[in-house]
DNA sequence: GCACAAATACGAGCTGAGTGCAAGAAGCAT
DNA sequence: ATGCTTCTTGCACTCAGCTCGTATTTGTGC
């Protein structure tokens, strides 16, 4: 199989992008499959936080029977590259996204909306956890729950009630 | 059967206070049971954070045939009642502690140490986030994850080579 | 092309969390 | 004490989200 596929749409941009990628598995003697370039082309694409379930069902759509244990497993070399990390957002699963897109996240427990938040967000807490505890914070791995601004308002208005 | 049972060890302190909230249960149509007295008395003792299976594990040493079902049953109708709250600190199973006893948790990635955080704590990150996004952060719902002191160092050590 | 290690598909199995239901017990009135 | 009602429980099962073992396929260097 060549390595460039012009048959189909992503960007020329995000197609050099998981080339790139492919080239750093190939040196750490990976391999380049299917199911690798596939992922990693929806990896590439909008969405910042998707599921392995979504990812999963993402890469079927392109590529049939891959395998949900192949996606778990090609995510975690990814992970292991250092290409991708995932985060918990609260109760469900977990969701990946590229270290290059360092964010971290605001996830209400109530409607499930997620804010990105930029890195510079944590940073006072990050300085006081380094002063009060010594403790080196890994914003990215983890979300603040809490309430959006709409159903904050709802619950304050029931309970006026 | 009588609603204090003095031939047990426990303190009569937190006794008295399992006693009140069993008082808080009857009166919101709820029923005093074994299974629940020796819950309350489990949450009422020591450490701060158990996951249900740890809770289950230490009920049925005393009560052996409390079955988890009524573990999970018994832990979702006293944080209805806003006696407990549960957390989740990283991967694993959620952990529940009494809502009275309100801190965040620092939960080491590698080493799964966790830190109890005071209050105090995430005001600033409060601030931050009703400010940029509305958003009322539930600092008590989930962990802080990173990397504590002896762990970062030894990360450190290693990225040096 | 060929050999060989690396990935894959498939399925079994696991943990954490919970549900539906019939049997059993708490609490109340008598 | 005895029903009676309603709440709880034990049990068996389900479900999501992963993880592992294994036989088979496939990428890659030669």
């Amino acid at each position: 199989m060549r390595s460039r596929v012009n048959s189909e749409k992503p960007t020329v941009e995000s197609d050099g992008r998981v080339d790139h990628v492919l080239d750093l598995l190939r040196e750490s003697g990976g391999r380049v499959t299917t199911s690798r370039r596939v992922l990693l082309r929806c990896l590439f694409e909008e969405s910042p936080h998707r599921t392995a379930e979504e990812l999963g069902a993402e890469v079927q759509r392109v590529a049939p029977d891959v395998h949900m244990s192949t996606i778990y497993r090609n995510l975690d070399e990814l992970e292991r590259l250092g290409i991708i990390v995932h985060a918990h957002l609260g109760h469900g699963a977990a969701t990946y996204h590229l270290s290059s897109d360092t964010h971290g996240h605001l996830v209400c427990e109530n409607c499930a909306i997620a804010y990105e938040a930029p890195e510079d967000f944590f940073e006072e807490l990050a300085l006081t956890a380094m002063r009060d505890f010594q403790f080196v914070i890994d914003p990215r791995h983890f979300a603040v729950l809490g309430r959006c601004a709409s159903c904050a308002a709802v619950e304050a208005e029931a309970e006026a009630n």
